[in-house]
DNA sequence: CATGAATGAGCGTTCATTCAT
DNA sequence: TATGAATGAACGCTCATTCAT
């Protein structure tokens, strides 16, 4: 899997053959249909695992905040420095959502920002709305937004040198920080 | 050119054979290798026709205005009013410019989002913070974030039939705005 | 498909691949995909093929008697016929018929001895039982019987270089006769 | 090897790999090549095996009787009879002898009706022919379409549920008797 | 201009077989 | 004895590309 990932994040998904995975990790095409039952299923199977190990640690992240601007804010953040430390991981998972397609063309896991992350970001946004926590926004549409932003800085990063995530970064929770609203924050 | 990009908006890059194109169009393999040197080429035919066909519509939008604050909101407002008329036509440049390699597996026409569009929207951020008509930001990450929520944008827009593109237009709008600090206005 | 009559003849369904009929055809694998669907499709077209070929010959021979006995005879005779002179093609269809299945097992051209031409010659026999020319037997089992006789020989020819064919044609057709009973001569 | 005869019998030979035998069977497939020196000595040894049941039952069946016509009575019954009884180890026998087959392509067990049978059959009749016991007929190709009559069945015993065993046995003793002539009825 | 026949490389997958445990 | 990981060859099939017409 680790294989996939690297592969993933270097050729696209179009680009990553078992062949290549399995010439990555010095094994035979064959052993990749030992251990799953075909493409798809490495391929999910990549999915789930990435998508478990970040959303343990977001989740974690979240669960150390008590007020919806601290935890949308932790979300973010643990979300780019997982990011800037499996930045292939998340590269990975992004060529497999965008491009997992089902035998008549629709996508396989959904768009790309993944529909069960997307809607708990929905759902902290929204209850800090009506808590009054927070100003007022529609909150699936930033909650796209987030996802959108966050999503782009992982092509960036991989193919992009120049990119600076940190800088990236601080400039995307400036901005949400301003979207939460709530008139004593202003941006700098 | 047409039926590249509906089948590209359909059936992602890597379900858009040539075949496909061609029996969509009602003509035959042979044909598109006549007209375009392969399918690369065709490829970034559509992407140049596309981009030119939006390029100009936002360049005049943007020119129709003389402050920077206003640039950039035409900026975004064209690229969703085009992407509302023509879903399709982004959606088929998304999917060509995320997935379209050199051989070598490196992206062929760079990371979505695309640099000479970004470039120009880069330069009307950095001018505008320069010359004091906008706030402190990084126009470089800004320009970013605003392309990545942008393209996310025609991804929902295709394959997500409960998104509401007028809503999120106005949400994206609402946060830019914001972003752009200044100190004077807020979030609605 | 002439060589894959000769590869189906030779190396039986099973041994018969692609790459096996392409090379005996000295052409590349791809063009047999170009001009069948599938390897099924180019199975289905050489039964087909065959099958006309032989029901055609079969049929005028059957055309040029008018009573029961001389049909049943002149089918026998034209079938055995047909296999002396295209031992190959029947080979064939036999090991289609006997071998192809669908993706769940089950046969996909029915029985070996097929339907069509089975039931052609029940309803022969029927005729010729009902209206009195032909003693008493069961039909059916009486066409089973002979395609199977008939079916036998195909295998015998192609893989038993002792088979006298001639011999055996005149064999069955005693059997047959002898079967086929006649009023004075009815079977126990 | 009854998992082996449930598999030939459902999904025929090209069907039926280690795997699906190995899984019938509860069993890893690897147990099966310690059992058996590789695939095709699985097979040998199963036709083996129903051959040696089914020639002994048949054996004791013909041993039973004293002159010729009754042993061959004796011989089809005793086949019909086994095959009620065991229709898939037939179907199993059947599909490995037509399909089995050596590396250059040449059936590895005998065309079906296999040779150690069959010459049981021949010399029976010839030995009844020779005694006068029997009428005029071709020992080997009488003998030939027996076994073709019976192989057949099997096919049809297991792929076609309207097939009737029992009538189709009545239906093929009273040809054989026929056709053993006596004596009086001689065959031209 | 356009077709359709043909190619050949590469794909995902199956499978008999080997081997360390 | 039995397992399960691993292999490598072969399979059916897809596809971009070439080329004669």
């Amino acid at each position: 899997m680790r294989s996939a990932i690297e592969a993933l994040s270097a050729t696209g998904y179009a680009g990553t053959s078992l062949a290549a995975i399995a010439s990555r990790a010095g094994v035979s095409k064959g052993v990749l249909l030992y251990h799953f039952k075909d493409k798809d299923d490495l391929m999910g199977s990549v999915l789930m695992d990435v998508y478990s190990r970040a959303g343990e640690r977001i989740g974690a992240a979240i669960a150390r905040h008590d007020n919806s601007r601290a935890e949308v804010m932790a979300y973010v953040e643990e979300n780019l420095a997982f990011l800037a430390e499996h930045p292939h991981d998340i590269r990975a998972i992004v060529e497999i959502a965008a491009n997992a397609r089902r035998e008549d063309g629709s996508p396989r896991f959904g768009s790309p920002g993944q529909d069960p992350v997307l809607d708990h970001l929905v759902e902290i946004l929204d209850s800090g709305r009506r808590s009054g926590q927070l100003g007022t926004f529609d909150p699936r549409a930033l909650a796209i937004l987030i996802r959108g932003a966050i999503d782009t800085a992982s092509g960036r990063l991989v193919n992009d040198e120049r990119f600076d995530l940190a800088a990236y970064g601080t400039q995307l929770l400036a901005v949400i920080d301003c979207a939460l609203g709530s008139g004593d924050k202003e941006l700098p």
